[in-house]
RNA sequence: GCCGAAGUGGCGGAAUUGGUAGACGCGCUGGACUUAGGAUCCAGUGGAGCAAUCCGUGGGGGUUCGAGUCCCCCCUUUGGCACCA
């Protein structure tokens, strides 16, 4: 008999418990079966592409930070289908690259055979998370496949001539005997054997993505993504209005020539009192006096050997003199030419004029090289005689003086005047200088796709015909780099020597492989494709579901990955291959879960296995909670403690469901929150406000559990669908149970009604100057007038309402304040 | 140095546009049920005070009838870039 029901207990314990374990594994072999997950990519009526940054597949496993922006995109996707879209949700495996290879290396085995298992514990691990995603389609940019295509990309960039090749300077660290990406130095040392970083050049493949800034800065005030990665982009691109100037000189032989620089401030040039070339600028040989070269020598010598970090690190200025002098085109008088390494060859002209009045570095420079500091602007404080003891550098208050016909011009339009007055003489003009480098693609490394070049003595460099693609990696047991600065592959003679696809004489393979980065610059591309082996994207289904609905993705990606996919985008735009030309219409960057105050990692062993939790909280539970545990796009504080409180959750409603009854009539007031919770629920959900969506079921939760009463099912049934995108198993099973047919993802979201959820009555607050001092339950549409009197009748608000209000301010439907 | 984000109970965090600060959850306190409770349920929970009430969103000013929210000046934490002319 059941005596099970107290007096306390709404809930009786029902004869079935949430068993999540069992529910999951139900429901993902069901879903499996069904096809609950596939997307018909052609039939779609109304597609939504719901993309997440896929992993890099390392040993570790999937880390709880890939579950939480995982998730994340997951409930926006399966929420997307409820309302009515055909949602394409792929995921796959970024597993090329030096993370993989590295930990390869550690562990002494072949990322050939590595990287299939480490994939297989990845795969095994996101089926159990409850993703909606379509495995069909699942790609891994080390298929031979995939790559191909990979390879193919960079062979359109060279025909469009956006790629070339030019020497430059890598970070090699002795101690590895390996080139070091940029991300593994760290404070000049090698980020794993802590040894200093030594600059060495080599002949690298580049794209001129610098030809692209301009389209690259404009296009991201169309898009729709997070601000602070757009503005990441933004400082990344670091677009400069200025202008060039020439300065005129002349060689020691006596040749007439002249100093270019770049400055975005034309308008200190009268306070240019020097110059400064970087000390490998092409110009340094033929300005330096005989007098000086051994210094200068000695000087450029001592710079080059210097490693690229300790050089942008280290804050002593230093520099020589070299002799020579130019005329600043605005005084007329001569300056000194000197040569310095705080002065950069890769930005601008590789030149500056020094003004050590008003920009901190010269000062710095002028300062231990004794030369002249003049003011030649100055702020409301200050007048042409006030001596500088530091570097004045604020422009917007500033007043142009000892400058000449131009003293007294505000500084932005001293500069516009300058430009124009020295353009007129032809030694200036108006230039937009960007910071964005070109992007070297080179990796002299083992793991990636080999770039698909062939150097021939007779026809120089060719490219692999489109045909012979891929070019495939070989199996090399000796993958580990070495000192001699290439390519394992390099070693491999069988390899590397091939025919030249042109004249049929010997040639030469490339033997650098091609950056990460660009694997995973295109691969959103490929996913609808996958399986197609004639294209790298079919026009059809690109049309159809492409650019990328919705991206979701960490924002340590902000400048990589995420402005090297628009540049191929673009490319590929302009090569005719592609409609548009930007990938993804809408961007969020998720945030980090730190955990329990610390940020986790190996060392701290505060690492969280999803495995784990999963298994002692069923995966429902654990997405829930990760949506919970903070706002989304900010990240949040993993606590053990916590996950509790939304399984209990989940344990209500599965008894709330199993507790119901059709009984008697259900509650206005509690149908009243329900389309209030279902309103909210959705709107959250739009905005990625997971944390509160989730409250509002709880609240929900507790509204339907108040008092002694048994809910009623049509007050219960709505909050199966709006807990479905966090809960997809436990929301199935309650689906089924309730008589729902077929999957509830191909139900709909439940609709709101406003009439519902509006409230007759409502509590109004009411305050005397300013002070809350009451509220009174009025009608919805009170007046205000009728609200007064209320309010003033009682009593607490009397008490502090001694007159006559001198003031009412009334906001209807929620606050009355009454001055007194 | 520059650019960005953020400081709210014991803790994680709520608070679309200036309008009830602390939703929701954890933890904690008391109680019910129980052989037991690290299960479940009920009640309470920012601080001070018997109370009326007062004080409270990093600190200091200001605007406003009203400020966590807007403005100015500081402090702290955190992420990114870093001699970018």
């Amino acid at each position: 008999m059941d005596n099970s029901v107290t007096r306390n207990d709404p809930f009786p314990s029902a004869a079935v418990t949430y068993d999540p374990g069992a529910i999951e594994r139900k429901w993902q072999r069901t879903w499996q079966e069904r096809g609950t997950n596939n997307t018909d990519l052609q039939r779609a009526q109304r597609p939504f592409y719901a993309l997440m940054m896929f992993p890099y597949p390392s040993a570790e496993g999937l880390h709880v930070g890939n579950l939480f922006a995982f998730t994340g995109n997951d409930i926006y996707g399966r929420f997307q289908r409820l309302m009515g879209h055909n949602v394409f949700e792929p995921l796959g495996y970024d597993a090329f690259g030096i993370h993989s290879e590295n930990y390869a290396l550690k562990v002494g085995v072949h990322p050939m055979d590595l990287i299939p298992r480490n994939i297989a514990n990845f795969q095994r691990q996101l089926e159990r998370a409850g993703l909606m995603v379509d495995w069909r389609y699942r790609l891994a940019t080390t298929d031979p496949d995939y790559y191909k295509w990979t390879q193919w990309l960079f062979l359109q960039l060279y025909k469009q001539g956006l790629a070339y090749r030019k020497q430059a300077a890598v970070n090699w660290c002795p101690d590895c005997k390996t080139v070091l990406a940029n991300e593994q130095v760290v404070g000049g040392l090698c980020e794993r054997s802590k040894t200093p970083v030594e600059q060495r050049l080599l002949e690298q493949w580049f794209f001129r993505i610098s030809d692209y800034a301009p389209r690259l800065l404009e296009n991201l005030d169309h898009i729709d993504w997070s601000e602070t990665t757009k503005t990441a982009q933004r400082n990344w691109i670091g677009r400069s209005e200025g202008a060039e100037i020439a300065f005129p000189t002349h060689t020691v032989d006596g040749a007439e020539c002249e100093i270019r620089v770049f400055t975005t401030r034309a308008d200190t040039i009268y306070g240019a009192a020097y110059m400064v070339l970087a000390p490998e600028h092409p110009l340094v040989k033929s300005l330096t006096r005989p007098e000086e070269k051994r210094k200068v020598e000695a000087y450029r010598e001592k710079t080059k050997k210097q490693d690229i970090i300790t050089r942008k690190t280290s804050t002593e200025k230093t520099g020589v003199f070299t002799g020579s002098y130019a005329i600043n085109p605005a005084t007329g008088k001569e300056i000194p030419v000197w040569i310095s390494d705080y002065v950069l060859m890769e930005y601008g002209t590789g030149a500056i004029m020094g003004v050590p009045g008003h920009d901190a570095r010269d000062f710095e420079f002028a300062t231990k090289f004794e030369l002249p500091i003049v003011r030649v602007v100055c702020g409301e404080r200050e007048d042409a005689n006030t001596p500088l003891h530091e570097p004045f550098v604020e422009c917007e208050s500033g007043t142009l003086v000892n400058s000449g016909v131009f003293d007294g011009f505000r500084v932005e339009a001293g500069k516009k005047a300058i430009i124009e007055f020295l353009a007129k003489g032809g030694s200036a003009k108006p230039i937009v200088h960007y910071r964005l480098h070109d992007w070297c693609i080179s990796r002299q490394r083992y793991w990636g796709p080999p770039i698909p070049m062939i150097y021939c003595e007779s026809c120089g460099t060719v490219p692999v015909p489109e045909k012979d693609l891929p070019v495939l990696l070989p199996f090399i047991e000796d993958f580990k780099p070495d000192d001699s600065g290439v390519s394992p592959l390099a070693r491999h003679e069988e390899w590397y020597r091939v025919e030249c696809p042109k004249c049929g004489k010997p040639g030469r393979r490339e033997t650098d492989v091609s950056d990460n980065f660009l694997d995973n610059s295109w691969y959103f591309l490929r996913y609808p494709s996958v399986g197609r082996n004639d294209v790298p994207f079919e026009k059809n289904v690109t049309k159809k579901w492409l650019p990328v609905n919705s991206y979701i993705g960490g924002n340590e990606h902000a400048v990589l990955h995420l402005l090297y996919s628009r540049f191929i985008t673009m490319v590929m735009h302009d090569a005719g291959h592609l409609e548009f030309e930007e990938p993804f219409t809408r961007f969020r960057a998720h945030g980090h879960i730190i955990r329990e105050g610390a940020k986790m990692s190996k060392t701290q062993g505060n690492i969280v296995n999803p495995d784990e939790y999963i298994e002692q909280w069923g995966a429902d539970a654990f997405r829930t909670y990760l949506m919970f545990l903070g706002p989304y796009e900010q990240g949040g504080d993993f606590r053990d403690q916590s996950i509790s409180g939304t399984r209990r959750f989940l344990d209500r409603l599965f008894a709330s469901v199993h507790g119901m009854s059709a009984d008697s009539e259900p509650d206005p007031s509690v149908m009243r929150k329900l389309h209030q919770t279902i309103r909210k629920v959705g709107e959250d959900i739009s905005r990625l406000s997971y944390n509160t969506a989730v409250a509002a079921m709880m609240e929900y939760m507790n509204t339907l559990r108040r008092g002694e009463r048994t809910p009623h099912r049509d007050e219960v049934l709505p909050l199966i669908p709006l807990v479905s995108p966090f809960a997809p198993h436990l929301a199935e099973e309650l689906w089924e149970h309730t008589g729902g047919a077929g999957s509830i993802f191909d139900s709909a979201w439940p609709s709101f009604d406003p009439a519902l959820a509006a409230e007759d009555n409502i509590e109004l607050v009411v305050q005397v100057n300013g002070k809350v001092r009451s509220r009174i339950t009025v009608a919805r549409d009170i007046a205000e007038d009728a609200a007064v009197v209320a309010a003033l009748a009682d009593p607490t608000v009397a008490r502090f309402v001694a007159g006559a209000p001198k003031k009412i301010i009334f906001v209807p439907g929620r606050l009355l304040n009454i001055v007194a």
